[in-house]
DNA sequence: TTGTAGGCGTTATCAA
DNA sequence: TTGATAACGCCTACAA
């Protein structure tokens, strides 16, 4: 007579309490709390009062292995956070929320013992996973992915084309971007390159040196000066720039961050933006817009770019087997503002 | 002879597989996965290596089921992320991590209903639960809460005192950034308020007032205009503010966005900062520096804060009940910057 | 050192 | 409409 379990000090209260005393069968308990329409009005009334009141809730995990569903999905991320990631996770989470979805994220560096401790630790814990590695190079570990366990792709190179996969049109947004200096008569434009062995980054420069190529501007290597995505870094790029015996009249930053540490430099040198170097930037952050001159930058919505990755996975987990792989790029737009020389009005 | 399960499409392989394919016990393939030395070497050897060869990997429904213990920590967050919140996670995700847990994350709208539905879809899949809600002012649903479910509250206005907390020294932060205003020889000193009903926002509230009465300064209503901690809205606060019959000779913004936003309203006004107008703001984000006049701002080391969070969290998870709760605070710095109108080298 | 078996909290398939 | 009961995949006494 529930002596078995009443001696020991239960801190949670399991479906059995609600069952006994409720006076039913846990399967009624069940039912009750799940599809109302197989029990009969009057017992289902009195079965979620109990419920309610003894304030009882499922275990997710019991409920998880006997349902071979855990209604999560798990985000890997780099180690590195940052502003892009905050959007993207909170694209996929509003999406994946709507559908009773919740995320499970983890960060670990890519590399492939990490990335296989960090897969493995999810079996069982999520039903589908979205992958966002944009310094990934290797092959997923397969084995560790058993059968056909839903995965996308997020911003990573196209190394695998086996699964789903989304990113953003990084080459056409450069190459607009580039192609938009030379419009105003630019010939002599730098770059300030992203992290190396970053895909955005080279996607980026890939699209830079397209469209001088494609104007028969001649490329210049000092004109490519490094960089990794940070403030600071475009700060120090700004330099090495203006330290050339010819300069740029342009310079390209492969994100706002860095264009406005470069902002920063050129302003404490004294050079005027646009008057005698024009500037451009990449993902088109809040900051953007404030700061001066206002930053023309390539426009990623990365929030949609989450919610649209999201609901790939989510269709992968409802459907049936279905298509093959589906690669989708995310266009952009140039935003112009004055950084660059143009009247924005 | 397995034909019980070898007819069924197994996706995934599971401990009885390799207990098989290993001519073992499920109990031995238990042991040799977890804890080596219970079992002789050469078993151990053998039974790893068709574990892996296999691709076994534990399932963590059922395992957290039987442990009782997910290692799995939920992070319950507001609607709106931003800069801060990814800070924040990163914190976290980086503390847990090296304890072998994970982060369940989950946004929701913090009134009573949602949260409860929040905090029940998590029973049974996390260890403990880290709540950051700056605007929730109502008391924890304690019947979903179930015994002594370890909970810490994160920038949580302090209703709920049962329950451990951490946050930021808000208060004493808006108090010095006044202070040293006044200590400039300024006395008509303005605030851009952060979002109503947001604890952050009352509290830096309340150190501007403070810091203004203990240097017998009147308070001026309408040096205190409303905002949201966009962007957008210290720019409007900041128009606001020009179109006083009395200028202010100091603005104090709740946060760099703010400040930021209100810095572009400034400069598209003709208005020089620091020399007509001095500015500070709130957070210190790394924009603060890169902005023109740098920034003055009260710093806060987010990621700190989420990581004292994190491990504040595990200390419950770990020890017996333990103390009462404990109510941290972490201290702000002052970062003194060109906008404020001192010198900084 | 290894195997047997019970149970973790649910849901789902049967009968009744 | 309801109640037994067998899984779900794993860990862990207890026995051998």
């Amino acid at each position: 007579m529930g002596a078995r379990t009443s001696h020991r000090l239960r801190t949670t209260v399991t479906i059995r309490d609600v069952a006994r005393a409720a006076g039913v069968s846990v399967a009624t308990v069940s039912r009750a709390v799940n599809s109302s329409h197989l029990v009969a009005g009057e017992t289902l009334a009195r079965v979620r009062g109990v419920a309610t009141r003894m304030g009882y809730v499922p275990h997710g995990a019991a409920r998880s292995l006997v349902m071979r569903r855990t209604h999560t999905i798990g985000v890997l991320l780099p180690d590195l956070y940052g502003e892009f990631f905050s959007e993207v996770i909170r694209g996929i989470d509003l999406t994946v929320r709507k559908a009773g979805y919740h995320c499970l994220v983890s960060s670990a560096q890519h590399d492939g013992a990490q990335l296989e401790a960090a897969l493995a630790s999810m079996r069982g814990r999520v039903d589908g996973l979205i992958l966002m590695s944009p310094e990934f190079t290797g092959d997923l570990p397969r084995r560790t992915l058993q059968g056909d366990f839903p995965v996308v792709l997020l911003n990573c190179p196209p190394t695998d084309l086996a699964f789903d996969s989304l990113s953003v049109a990084n080459y056409d947004g450069a190459y607009a971007m580039v192609r938009h200096f030379i419009g105003l008569g630019h010939r002599r434009i730098a770059m300030i390159r992203g992290a190396v062995g970053n895909f955005d980054a080279a996607e980026r420069l890939r699209g830079y040196r397209a469209a001088l190529r494609d104007a028969e501007v001649p490329l210049a290597p000092e004109l490519e000066v490094p960089g990794d995505f940070s403030e600071g870094a475009g700060d120090a790029a700004a330099r090495v720039l203006l330290h050339l015996a010819v300069r740029p009249t342009a310079i390209f930053a492969a994100n706002d961050a860095m264009a406005i540490g470069a902002l920063s430099a050129l302003r404490e040198a004294g050079v005027l933006v646009p008057e005698e170097i024009a500037l451009g930037g990449f993902d088109d952050i809040p900051m953007a817009r404030y700061v001066a001159p206002a930053l023309t930058s390539v426009h990623v919505d990365i929030s949609a770019l989450g919610a649209r990755t999201a609901a790939r996975l989510l269709a992968r987990l409802d459907r049936t087997p279905g298509h093959g792989p589906i690669r989708d790029i995310l266009p952009t737009t140039l935003v112009v503002r004055r950084s660059c020389g143009m009247q924005d009005s």
